[in-house]
Formats: C-alpha cells, sequence, structure tokens
RNA sequence: GGCGGCAUAGCCAAGUGGUAAGGCAACGGAUUGCAAAUCCGUUAUCCCCCGGUUCGAAUCCGGGUGCCGCCUCCA
C-alpha cells in the first residue's frame, strides 16, 4: 500500500520513496532534558510513535533515531553575555552538575516514554558525545566557505545558502524585514546563527580549533542522525511546528552546505496542543506532566489514546474531560475482545461478514496510509467494534478472524494491553471470595447483601459485571 | 512588520465538489433482582459570516470576523 505524507518542505502530499527499498530511515528531533518532558512534548512522541508504527505495519522496515540535547544551549543566539545556559540554570538550582541533571531527564523521559507505549528507538545519541563529528562538520563548513569565525565563535553565513528560508516560507530579505531579528555586531548578516561558541565560563566545554567552547544547538542533529543513521540523506525528518525555524531550517542549510546533497526526503512536522484552550510551554509552566495525570487517577494508556486519536498535522486541544473520555473509548475497544464469546457451535462467518471485516481492516490501513489519518482509522475500529458486540457468539474460526482484526488495530494503535495493577490494592483471591460469597447471597436471593458486597467490591476499585456466563469482575 | 494554520452538534473530531464518519456525554427503549456491559433509537435541514463559481460546495474562489502558531529556548 502506498503511503502519502505531507512534506513540510515542498508543502505537498507526496508518496513515500526511500533510498533503500523497503527501509524507512527515521530521525526525530528529541527532548532537551533540563526540565520534565510535558504533554504536548509527548504528543509529538505519540505522532512519531504512530508514523513508526503505521509504516512496519504496511511492511516497511523502519530505522529510528531520536536525539537528546543534553547541552546547555542559550536562551539568546547572541553574544556571550547575551543569554543564560538552561542546562546550566537548572544544574546552578538543584547543585548539580549539568551531566547529573541530563540524566535524571533522561531517565524520567524514558519511563514516561514506555508508560505512554512509545517503542524504543534504535538509538538515543546524546549530543554531549557527538562533539568531534560536530567540530569537523562545521571545519568542513569553514572550509567550503558557508561559514566563518569571529573571535572564537563561528556562524554560519545565510547568505552563502540560497535555499535558507525555504522550510519555513521565509526568505532571508523577509527574515531581515521582520523587526525581531536584530544586527548583532560579529555577524555578517543578522541571520547568520552560531556553530560553534567560544567561552570558557560554560559548565560543559570542549577544546576545539577555535577555543574551548561548547556547539550551537542546530548542528548536533546534522551530524548525529547521519552518523547513526549511515547515510547523508535521511528518509524522514520529524518534529514540532516549533521547529520548522529555526531548528530545522538551520539544520538543512548546514548539512547540505557542509556535505552537498539533500538532508531529508521528508520534513513532518506536528501542530501543536492547546491545554484547555491554551499554550502551553515550558517557559510558561502551564503544562501537565505524565506524572501529574497519573497523580489525579488517569490511565496513561488513555493519554496515549487521546494524544494519537487527533491526527498529528491538526492542532489539538487537551483537556481533563478528554482523558476521561479516552479511557472510556479504550475501556469499549477493550471490551469487544473481551466480550467476544467463542463457541464451537456458533454459526461460522458467511462471506459477506467476513468481507465487511475484511474492509474495515483495508480502511484502517488506508485510513493510515493517507497521511497518519488516525481519526478515520479509529472509526473503522469503532465500526468494527459494533460489528462484534451485535453479533453475539463466534466459531472458532469467526473468533480468530476478530481477534487478528483488532491485533491488526493494535499494532499501531497498543490499547488493548492491559497495565499490571498498581500496587497496594486487594489481592486478586481477596476479591474472588467476595465475588464468589455475593454469587452466594444472590442465590440465596439475598439481595440487599449482595449489593452490601457490591458496594464493598466498588471501594476495593473493583468494577463487577453480571454476564450470562457467571459474574466477572475488572480493576477500574 | 514577515510567514503559516484553524473555524463542523454540549465536548473531541473525520470528511477537500455529490448531498454531514466515529468517540465521549445526554435522553428514550430492550436486557438486568438492581446494576454494569451490550444492542436499538434520538441529538448539526446543516458545517463562523457575506458574496461568487457550479446542475450541485462544509469542501473551490473573493471579502470579512474570530482564534492560534512561528519569526527568541520550546513538540
Amino acid at each position: 500500500m502506498k503511503v502519502r505524507l505531507f512534506d513540510s518542505l515542498t508543502r505537498s502530499l507526496r508518496d513515500l520513496e526511500t533510498a533503500e527499498p523497503g527501509v524507512v530511515r527515521m530521525y526525530a528531533c528529541g527532548p532537551t532534558v533540563y526540565l520534565p518532558a510535558h504533554i504536548g512534548n509527548f504528543r509529538a512522541n505519540v505522532c512519531w510513535d504512530v508514523v513508526r508504527r503505521t509504516l512496519e505495519l504496511l511492511g516497511w522496515r523502519v530505522r529510528k533515531v531520536m536525539n537528546i540535547t543534553d547541552v546547555g544551549h542559550l536562551t539568546r543566539d547572541d553574544t556571550a553575555d547575551g543569554g543564560e545556559d538552561k542546562m546550566e540554570v537548572t544544574a546552578r538550582k538543584e547543585g548539580v552538575d549539568p551531566l547529573a541533571v541530563a540524566q535524571r531527564y533522561i531517565d524520567r523521559f524514558h519511563a514516561d516514554r514506555r508508560a505512554l507505549r512509545i517503542l524504543d528507538a534504535e538509538a538515543y545519541p546524546r549530543a554531549t558525545e557527538h562533539v568531534p563529528g560536530m567540530i569537523a562538520l562545521i571545519e568542513r563548513l569553514v572550509a567550503r566557505g558557508h561559514a566563518y569565525v569571529v573571535g572564537g565563535n563561528v556562524y554560519f553565513e545565510v547568505a552563502t545558502f540560497p535555499a535558507y528560508g525555504r522550510l519555513s516560507g521565509n526568505s532571508v530579505d523577509a527574515l531581515v524585514a521582520g523587526a525581531r531579528v536584530e544586527p548583532h555586531p560579529d555577524k555578517r548578516h543578522p541571520a547568520d546563527f552560531a556553530l560553534w561558541k567560544t567561552d570558557p565560563s560554560h559548565l560543559q566545554q570542549w577544546d576545539s580549533p577555535w577555543g574551548r567552547g561548547f556547539p550551537g544547538w542546530h548542528i548536533e542533529c546534522s551530524v548525529m542522525s547521519v552518523e547513526l543513521l549511515g547515510t547523508e540523506t535521511l528518509d524522514l525528518h520529524t518534529g514540532g511546528e516549533d521547529h520548522l525555524f529555526p531548528h530545522h531550517e538551520c539544520e538543512i542549510a548546514q548539512s547540505e552546505g557542509g556535505r552537498g546533497v539533500p538532508f531529508s526526503r521528508f520534513w513532518l512536522h506536528n501542530r501543536f496542543m492547546n491545554v484547555e484552550g491554551r499554550r502551553m510551554g515550558k517557559s510558561l509552566g502551564n503544562y501537565w506532566t505524565l506524572d501529574d495525570l497519573v497523580a489525579k487517577g488517569f490511565d496513561p494508556v488513555a493519554v496515549r489514546y487521546l494524544l494519537l486519536s487527533v491526527q498529528y498535522r491538526q492542532p489539538m486541544n487537551f483537556t481533563l474531560e478528554g482523558v476521561a473520555g479516552a479511557k472510556a473509548s479504550v475501556d469499549r475497544i477493550r471490551g469487544a475482545v473481551r466480550n467476544l464469546v467463542e463457541d464451537p457451535g456458533a454459526p461460522p462467518l458467511a462471506p459477506a461478514e467476513a468481507g465487511e471485516f475484511d474492509a474495515l481492516e483495508e480502511g484502517f490501513r488506508a485510513a493510515l496510509a493517507e497521511d497518519f489519518n488516525t481519526s478515520a482509522a479509529l472509526g473503522k475500529v469503532f465500526d468494527a467494534v459494533r460489528k462484534v458486540n451485535a453479533r453475539g457468539p463466534f466459531d472458532p474460526a469467526g473468533a480468530a478472524r476478530v481477534r487478528a482484526l483488532f491485533g491488526t488495530f493494535d499494532r499501531v494503535l497498543d490499547v488493548l494491553r492491559e497495565d499490571a495493577p498498581r500496587a497496594g490494592g486487594a489481592p486478586d483471591s481477596a476479591i474472588d471470595a467476595l465475588v464468589a460469597e455475593r454469587q452466594e447471597a444472590r442465590r440465596a436471593r439475598d439481595f440487599a447483601r449482595a449489593d452490601a458486597l457490591r458496594k464493598r467490591l466498588d471501594d476495593l476499585g473493583v468494577v463487577l459485571e453480571d454476564t450470562p456466563r457467571g459474574p466477572r469482575w475488572t480493576r477500574r
């Protein structure tokens, strides 16, 4: 099946084509680890997880790499006195060194990521481990006339790269015309950006031909992506819409200026999400972390569902009401599989019926293949849910077909599996005993006692259902 | 000042020329000892507003209004 995706650079839907048939080399811009990631960061991560899982479902092999920015970068790409380094700010505040800060938030990022069922990337390269490669690329840029050295700092000269601005839809002139690009004493052009800063006072510093200092923010991605994926032209490069400019614009200029080949065949950018109708951001401090939501009793899987329920290229509004609704949706999907009754005496699937299931599976794949339209894909999932719930018992072959269908859905969604119950709850054996006791009461038609026992179970966080095949319980 | 996006029921949201998917919530019915789950039904004569193109527009074009994003660290 052809996959069409929206390429930010050409602003068009294009069929996915890669250098190596059947293999996608994908690079995702990852977190800067000086604060816990918030739910907006994870929207991006879930989006790229959906991309990766969709491609794998459709038969591609995906090599995904995500960087970890563990070098502090200035809050302003300015003279050395112009800004503060955020890693260093956190390090000072917490009284530890920057690497300890980084490690703490890296660990937390991965814990949250796993809770949200975002599959492992092939590698998570850290900027601090790839400085020599960055220096090499910067030297190459200087040698090729794309960069210049001023007082130990190295700047990329945008005037030498005519395509600068193409990704973000700006021309260099337009960027200057905008009031927000200020003239800079060292820069030949206000839009020139730093590749290397010499600064002996910076906590993290490395030797370079231009002095002891640290790399500019953008250069790490140009270097690590190529080193880890083993190609100078990536197939897919992803990031948030905020990265269109300047980050990815600069990556393209550096990479193509230094190497002379296109940096990536496709650029994907996710739209931001708002929280309760307002924008969120690290610097605004109004963000939810996953821990915050778990503390409110929400299931990370519900969060995952909510984040993937809106297509990546649409802005989404995150609300607590939405998380609760997402949990209900997940329970409904799970219910279809859980309630499926397999009976050897049940009628087998009629050809038309089987055809409908096939069509739903095909529709699911097709929706995702069209620029990862998860909303439309979920429509197919719920059509299947209703069909299964309405049908009654399935014969073994039919049951297998239905389970396979939901297995296909879940290769992308990954919401069916239930997490292990949280520690501290009543043991299963105690719950089973209460359920059995209630059954006794019901048999004796002592409904007052039965209802009292239901209430006790409810207090233990147990949802009890009486089915035609006997009672069944789940943890809330 | 430059660049870009979005406006569909109470909420989330699909749909890019052929007469409004799906989810949550709500209500009615079936079912149940009561529930839960499930099924059936109801909930947008209409897709921000005005004008245009067309046999036909939520979908295309023009204008307007509102909201949002990037241009500075940020998914």
